[in-house]
DNA sequence: TGACAATTATTAGTATAACAAATATAAGCA
DNA sequence: TGCTTATATTTGTTATACTAATAATTGTCA
């Protein structure tokens, strides 16, 4: 019954992560922002990350590559987003996002920073650092030694 | 550009959240448990809350009604759930975990606490503490406050 | 009592995301 | 050249989330 414990502490990650995302999921929603939670980042990593190929994009969203690339595939639809092909490489693909896609960000970010302050109230500067360390240390622990 | 580090912390609790599920269900798959870590949670929290209307089992698990139907489905499907009318209110149901759900539990659920236990290496007491109240003020903050 | 509102659960439809397998194209290398 | 590997897409399936609608039952109150 010691290891129950464990049992408890990922339904508490997974039910809080849930519950963060809903929240936002219904924030942006709510104001019109036809985009989900995970194509906000996607466009966010591309933004920030714009020469990287397409398999490193999807690694730091944390996604797969077919994943990636469905979600790829509604942003573009969407006018947000396009591919270009790898200057040197030409497996590769470089994602770009649209000026569509720019104003967009500019539009929403501060709004979405907005919402997703709620989430962090009553914790101190000292809470974030811990919750930074422990999840990291606890995303550490399953990652795949041999990469 | 302050605000920016709270859409930080909500991109780690989700890759993190993830991470920790895909890890569980992969081992789900390799043990050929034939069940998500969703249908799991379900299970074990009817199990242990086995007087619980659909409704409240359906809360517990944080999950809205017509997914939790769906879940239950397919636990009844593989014959380890069953819906039984509630004594005094014919609208409510009450869930039972058949005889061989529970051996299914009692059979896996060792082994379960073993997976778990390896995203929980390499921290202390002190930070489980301060990962179950961070996390558990998180999910407070979003909660709908008339209830 | 009888009409109406509220509650519980299901059903149905749609969208998204996760996962697996197969395919196409290109690069690296003996 | 021929073989292997890497990148990305495509396709198919499954699970879950969300919404709206429905059925059955209960509660309320005039």
């Amino acid at each position: 019954m010691l290891k129950e414990k464990y049992n408890q502490y990922s339904f508490i990650l997974d039910r809080t992560a849930r519950r963060v995302k809903q929240f936002a999921q219904t924030a942006f929603a709510q104001n019109n922002f036809d985009l989900t939670v995970d194509q906000w980042t996607a466009m966010r990593i591309i933004h920030e990350n714009s020469a990287m190929t397409n398999k490193e994009l999807a690694e730091l969203c944390g996604k797969d590559q077919p994943t990636f690339t469905r979600i790829i595939d509604l942003l573009i639809k969407k006018g947000l987003a396009e591919r270009a092909v790898h200057p040197s490489d030409r497996r590769c693909l470089t994602l770009r996002i649209t000026e569509n896609g720019v104003t967009k960000i500019n539009q929403i970010a501060p709004k979405v920073a907005e919402f997703r302050m709620q989430a962090w109230q009553n914790l101190s500067e000292e809470d974030f650092k811990d919750f930074v360390r422990i999840l990291d240390t606890i995303y550490t622990n399953l990652t795949i030694k041999d990469e």
